[in-house]
This record gives structure tokens, sequence and C-alpha cells, in this order.
DNA sequence: CGGATTTACTAAAGCGATCTAGTAGAACGT
DNA sequence: ACGTTCTACTAGATCGCTTTAGTAAATCCG
């Protein structure tokens, strides 16, 4: 076991008697060698722990076994989402059992993303791109096109023919589940504390919103920036309303939890005074008292199916169909009830 | 602006009429070059949007720019924290300023941990490795020390001389704060919900609370999985004996969230009947209700901390002194207050 | 049985940088 | 005027792998 220098394919090729491109061949299952010799290869590839230099590979325009996911979000805020956490993890998971590395990059804006991209192609340090945040008119996809780069989009519908890829979420659908059961529950009066209104799945839920108007129910829509101090004001405003709702819907749960504080404080209980539901789910929604209703969608495993359909494309070196995310959940908590027959 | 093939040294060298190395040169700063030319070479790269390839530079054993971060932690329970988020968003932002990329993996155990960086060591794939979650007699050193790599190791305490340098927090004295000022209120029975036992800082923490007894506090500490399942099993049972603890501190928010939901249960008001607080802060524990008192510790900062000092060392190409990261600070709540005399 | 094909390899040319050794020509010193 | 030292380069080896072109031996076929 001589430490020291590392043990290239040259050495491997010397110990078995063979030239260095006999053991190329039978390291990527090419014809050219026998079985015998392939097997003979392997186990001393084995025996010796070789790994093959990355760096080497991507020069010779090979795999670079890395994907790359530039995020263009500022860097502070992450940390309040579980989202990403999950996100990444869910991706990572999928990548690492295909002994693919994430290479991760914070950039300031949309520009910079692409330029990153445009490294990483130039350079072949990566097989394949996530995107994330589609915009409407997304300049992203082009750019990826002329990289000629793999790609997935996490999104909120099926990409149009020829753009990137994606695995999407239907949050209108997500937006129906949640709204129809508190109509179900008896509700007529519902708020939908959102986040900022440019972001498609905001629109997207308002309007499932306007449209049950329909069946009787009078929703109304109020955008934040998605800070809790934003929805405890809000909140405060919405109970103090003389016709106030009756069922208050929060983009997230930190708000959620918010909003539950601010009606406790101002006399309300939760849920016979008002019911109180999150978009978006978390282990505390779960833990709280009382335990809050939210749409439950395993982020986890929406990130393993993006690397799931990035990686298919990376072998199959075509884009591939759109695939539906997993389909989020109604968790029924405590903080939802009927409401009460006293306005 | 003739797309196709991929601009290389070569083309600039032609372009510039001068050899390879001599853009070489001129692109790293080294003598050879008159400034004349090293000027022409530059401007001539800039209008070409030239970027040197990483896998070439890599191969040559030159800088890869990348920084790699394997992470053994189970990938499901990332996301409940908000940790990991924060610290991976510090690291990259300070990373990002050096245009350095993180390259992150996710693997089960410290010793696939281990051959993880073998690998990236031993094709040049990252120039620094991040650490974290020190145990006693962590093997990662050592193998770190024969790899010849720089690295951090984000830790409670400064390493010994040799060892891979840590950006710590003081978790004893965090746990000094917290501890006195409960003992302070006048708490005399203290229980401390801790993480697994072979994490340093749970010990760290637990010795600073049997070192209270002197001060006649009696302190009781019980190891977790970090579970908010076990957090609620073991609140429970610490609330239903004869001689119950007046405070109880957890290792995490998520826990202290559960225990706190298990106290109402039973009746306990917190904090007239029992006292709650937590060594980890989030968004939630101060929205909550009662808010929870706990220890708030800035983990952007400390990932911006770590990621500077393993970039200072992989420039000095030599280890340097461990450094101090931001220091906790006591956010106190509503969740604490003076023990009601009669227990 | 002899030419064509197949099999199992080897030799060597890249990939795109870095870096060492070598070489003109200018400047310098005496 | 002639050797020495600089300066400003160039040529070419090198990193570890893939891949194409080439070759000897084995196999096939009528």
């Amino acid at each position: 076991m001589t430490s020291g220098k590392r043990v290239t394919i040259a050495d491997i090729a010397r110990m078995a008697g063979v030239s260095p491109g006999a053991v190329s061949f039978a390291l990527n299952g090419r014809p050219g060698v026998s079985d015998e010799t392939r097997q003979r290869i392997l186990a001393i590839v084995e025996e010796n722990h070789w790994q093959p230099s990355s760096a080497a590979r991507a020069l010779v325009g090979a795999r670079a076994n890395t994907v790359g996911f530039a995020l263009a979000r500022p860097a502070r805020s992450l940390g309040s989402e579980a989202f990403f956490t999950d996100l990444i993890a869910g991706i990572e998971s999928r990548l690492s059992e295909s002994k693919v590395s994430l290479q991760l990059r914070l950039v300031a804006d949309i520009a910079e993303e692409m330029e990153v991209h445009r490294q990483w192609r130039s350079s072949n340090q990566v097989d394949g791109i996530i995107l994330i945040d589609p915009r409407d008119d997304d300049p992203r996809s082009d750019r990826i096109a002329t990289l000629d780069a793999r790609a997935v989009l996490i999104g909120s519908k099926p990409s149009p023919e020829g753009a990137v890829p994606s695995v999407w979420i239907a949050d209108d659908e997500v937006a129906e589940t949640l709204f129809s059961y508190l109509a179900a529950l008896g509700h007529t009066r519902i708020a939908y504390v959102a986040g900022p209104a440019e972001l498609e799945h905001t629109r997207l839920r308002a309007e499932v919103l306007d449209r049950m108007a329909a069946d009787g129910v009078s929703g109304e829509v109020i955008t934040t920036d998605f800070s809790p101090a934003r929805a405890s004001a809000v909140t405060r405003s919405l109970l103090s309303a003389r016709l106030r709702p009756t069922a208050i819907v929060y983009d997230n749960d930190v708000m959620a939890v918010a909003g539950l504080r601010v009606a406790q404080e101002m006399g309300r209980a939760v849920p016979r005074d008002v019911s109180i539901a999150s978009f978006d789910d978390s282990v505390i929604a779960g833990l709280i008292n009382p335990s809050i209703t939210a749409m439950t969608r395993d982020t986890f495993e929406l990130g393993e199916q993006a690397a799931t359909l990035l990686l298919q494309q990376i072998v199959a070196g075509i884009n591939l169909p759109s695939a539906q995310g997993p389909t989020p959940t109604l968790t029924a908590r405590e903080s939802t009830a009927p409401p009460t027959a006293a306005p």
C-alpha cells in the first residue's frame, strides 16, 4: 500500500499487462476487450481503489458527473424557507445514487445566472442544469437551447414544446383543493393572504378563489412580501373589519403562524371564531397548538423527480417530455372547523 | 460572432500573434510578457469572452475554484432545520464573491464522506473541504491531513495544533448563558433535552449543566435523536415525574415547539408552571404563542466566516489558525419566567 | 485451403490549460 | 568589442483519460 503518487489508468494497464486504451474500453463497457480480460481489469481497478480523474474525463468531453444549480434569490432569505433545503436534499439524494454531484451557485440575478450557465457549459463542468422560478418570457430557456445543455425547470405547468422540460406542480388544483375544503365546511367569507403578485402561483391561486364566487363564496385576496410582519398586520385588519372572514388562508406556514398569534391576541379562538390554513406545510405546522391545516407537498420528492428527469435526459442526450410532480395533499388539522352560526 | 467551436487559449494566442504560453503568463500575472503585450492579450480575451476550461486547469493541478461540502446527515431530515440552508447560503454568498463554486454532496455516513473527500482530492475537483458535526476522535481530520487538503471544520472549539482549523462557536459559553439565565430567574430543577450523545456540543452543554450543581441547580440530561416525537415523549415523562423540572431546555426549536404543546396538553401553563427554552432560534420561535426564549446565532455569518477562512487557506496554501465564529446571544421571550413558589 | 471478416488488442493523437527549458535580441559593463 | 545578464518570448512536455486508426491473430466461408 504505497502512498504518494495517485494511481492512474496507466498503472492499472501496466498491472493488467494491457494498454491504457484497453482499460478504458473495459471500464466503459465498450467492445474491444474479451470478457476475461475485462474481468481481470475490473478486479485490479477494484483492488487498487482506482477512480477516474473527473478533470481528465471532462477534458475529453465525457461526462462531468455534475449537475449545476444556480439560484437567483437573495441569500439571506433562503433560510426561512424549508423549501430549498428540502428541494436540494431531494435533488441530491437522487443524484448521489448515481454518484453525481451538485454544483450550487448563488447569483444576484437572471443575467448572472445565465452567465454562470455559459461558463459551466463551455468548460464542460456540468452535464445538466436545474432551473427554478419560471417567469413570463423567461430568457433562460432560449439560452439553454443555444448552449445545447440538458436542463429541467421546476415550475407550475408543463413546458411548451421545444422549451426546457419541466417538473410541475398544478397550483390551481392545489388551490382548488384547499378552498373547496373550506367551502365544504361551510365557510363563505374566505380571505387569502398571498405572496407577491408577480409570482405565477399567486395569480393561479387567486383566480381559483375568484371563480368560487359562483358557489357563493366571497373571496378577498391580499398580497404581501411574505414577511410575518405584513401577515400580522393584514390579519389584524381582516379581523377588525365589520364583516370579517370566517377563514383565512396564508401562502406559507410562517405567515400562518403569525396570523394565528394575532387572532389569539385579539381574543378570537381558532378554529371556533376563525379558521386558519396554509398553502405550505412544515414540521412545525403540525406541532403547534392548534396544529395548522395545510397543503402538504412533498418538496423532497419534487427534487428527486427533477433530478431523475434531468439524469434521464443526460443519458439519452435529448430533451424528454415534462412530467407532473407529486400532487400536494390536504392535511386537515385542528385550525379549521365549520364556522360558528352566529357571525 | 461565429458560434460553434469553443474559443481556447490557442485561439487567443493566434489572434494576439503570440504563443499559448505567453497568453497563460499574461492571464496569470506571471512575468515573461511585456506590459504592452499583456494588455493586448487581456483585451482580446475580454473581447472574445474567453473563459479558461476548468477541466484543463484541474488536470494540470491548478485551482479548481470549487469547494466541497459532503454532508453526512439523513437527507429527509435536513429540511426541518433552517440551520443548513442558512449555513449554505452564508458559505455560498462568500464563495460567489470570489467566483468559487460549492460542490455539495449528501452522503450516508462518515466512511462515505471520507471516500468522497478522497475522490475530490485525487481528481483535483475541489480546492478545499468543509467539515461539520465534529465528534470525539474524529477520523476525518487525519484523513484530510494525508490528502494534503485545505479544510475548515465548523465546530464548537478551536482545533488542536495540526488538526483541521475550525470556525467555532463556544458551545459551553452558549450553554452557560442560557442555563445561568434560568438559574437567575430562580430555577433549580432544569432538564436538558439534548441531541445524540456522540455530538460534541451535546457533551459540552451537558457538562455545563452538571457543573451548575455547585450552585444548587439539579440538572437532568436526556439525549434524543432530535425527532419531535422523542421530544414529546420525553417531555411527557418529565412533567409526569413526582419532582418535575421547572424549566426545560431543548436542543432545537422544533423539539421546543413539540415540548410546548405537550406541556399545554397536560394542563401546565407556559411559563407559569414550566419554563421552556431552546438552543436554536428560528423565525417561528418568535411568532408562536407563547414565543420561545432561545439562543440566537447568526448561522449565515457562521457560513461566511467558514468560507472566508477556507479561501484564505487555499490562497496561502497552508493551514491558518482557528477562528471564533459569531457569538450567539440570548433572546428572552415569553416562554420563560421565574418558577412559581408552590411546586 | 486461402482470402475476407472478426476479434482483441496497441499505439498515438488529442482535449486545454500550465510550466519548464531553451533562445533570440537588447542592454550592460569593462 | 566581447562576454554576461536581462527581457520577452517560443517550443514542447505534461496532466489522465478517450478514441481513432492500425495490426496481428483467430475465425469464417465456400
